[in-house]
DNA sequence: GCTATTTTGTGAATATATTCACATTAAAAA
DNA sequence: TTTTTAATGTGAATATATTCACAAAATAGC
């Protein structure tokens, strides 16, 4: 089965989406109407599902409902998710105090840091010494993790991630990672991407990131 | 010219890449040790430069000094950005405290909010009333935005944009805004790229994110 | 100054992603 | 029931991105 990042990343559009319509009461959807809030096609709407064995019916689309519980099942939404945060700077604080992630089943478990004054273990979630990640991610049984710690030691970081027992993690330190081929580093450089922009803007050329206004 | 944001994205990190390598003392790279950096190939370097026309020396690889300068022309960074947040919150705030930002010649001028508590004009940079927004912007000229603001005024928080003169956002919403065709949106929706690394960890696929390890 | 070597630059080949085109099917209408 | 209509699902076609393969050039060694 293919794996391709980009086609997961859609599949949680789509279903962020059915979350937003069945909250206002729609029973039931068609590949259009998933095209038009993502302002992609029908068609790759169509391949995607097709992709993962997602059916519907013909002529009368998708039930919402149907199709939620599908992607959930697919996407392993039905499970809850344990993070860690290295680092607990700014980027750190924001991502505790965004309520989003609890929302979606997912559980930010602790922070570290090496600097003391950062640390504070009644703090919910816990902000522990970056000495205790280890113990802490290898008990728990944590896979998941999130670099947000300077550039110069992110992998550093990494590697006492890896052999800690994560098995992926979300990367905002601007640098290139190296790790082991079965492991999943996705890396968001904040910086780049609005420099990206401003670069696009700069030299106006046509086609852009969205489709034209509907 | 071809302008996909991946290639644009691309050239980024390698004038990232150079400007640490500068800082270290070396003299001039290939494209091959670009590449080993960048967890990329010296073809992609080298064909990502022959796309916009860089040229380097046979045998004897690239220059930095001079493939930076050529760089730093193509990307624009050798004129300052101006750029303002919309919401002033969790996130805005990480962004605010964000030195990168500024080492990189973009200056966040201003951010908008609608809540009064949040606002304070004394700040550096300044949190203004969101009603502030249309002249500040259409006055001082800003072109690049950040949407920081909740998902459900986003849209219309994007359409003020507009009409103010923003040309391009880095749009944090968790939803797809519409925009006239020639205005660049560059979604982050980092909740989805945890999950999507989340994902990823649960049904440990092959082929990861990044190449395998050196 | 000649030769061997290394690295660039790029057209062609391949791989990947998206869109097209349309047969198939289910529902709605007649 | 039969026909019409509107949607899905997918192989084929196209578009886009990456890698291969190698000629051309510049340096280093002799
Ligand atoms: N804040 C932003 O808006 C932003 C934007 C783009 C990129 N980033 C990147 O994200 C990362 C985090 O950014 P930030 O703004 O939160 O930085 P920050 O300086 O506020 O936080 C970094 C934290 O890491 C801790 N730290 C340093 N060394 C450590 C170590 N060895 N072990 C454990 N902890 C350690 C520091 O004590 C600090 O608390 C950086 O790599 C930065 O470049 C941040
Ligand atoms: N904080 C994170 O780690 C995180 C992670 C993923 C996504 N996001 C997204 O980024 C956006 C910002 O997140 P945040 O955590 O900073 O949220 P936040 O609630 O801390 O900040 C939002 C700010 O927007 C302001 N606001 C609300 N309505 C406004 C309006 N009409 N005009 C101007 N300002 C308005 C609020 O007063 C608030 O200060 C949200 O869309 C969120 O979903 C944030």
């Amino acid at each position: 089965m293919r794996l391709a990042k980009q086609t997961i990343l859609r599949l949680f559009q789509y279903r962020e989406f059915l979350i937003l319509a069945k909250s206002i009461g729609i029973k039931n959807v068609y590949s259009d109407t998933l095209a038009e809030a993502l302002g992609s096609s029908a068609t790759q709407v169509r391949k995607d599902f097709s992709l993962f064995g997602i059916t519907g019916n013909k002529r009368a689309g998708y039930q919402l409902d149907d199709l939620l519980s599908q992607l959930n099942e697919l996407l392993g939404k039905n499970e809850k998710q344990k993070v860690i945060i290295a680092g607990a700077g700014n980027l750190a604080k924001a991502l505790m105090q965004y309520e989003g992630f609890k929302k979606e089943g997912i559980e930010i478990v602790a922070l570290f840091d090496n600097d003391p004054v950062k640390c504070d273990p009644q703090n919910d979630p816990p902000i522990l010494p970056i000495e205790d990640l280890y113990n802490f991610v290898s008990e728990k049984q944590v896979e998941l993790g999130v670099i947000a710690v300077p550039y110069y030691v992110a992998q550093q970081i990494l590697d006492l991630m890896i052999v800690a027992g994560i098995k992926g993690v979300l990367n905002f330190a601007p640098i290139y990672l190296k790790a082991p081929k079965d492991f999943f580093i996705n890396d968001m450089n904040l910086r780049l991407e609005l420099e990206t922009v401003a670069y696009l803007i700069k030299t106006r050329t046509k086609a852009g990131v969205h489709k034209e206004s509907s």
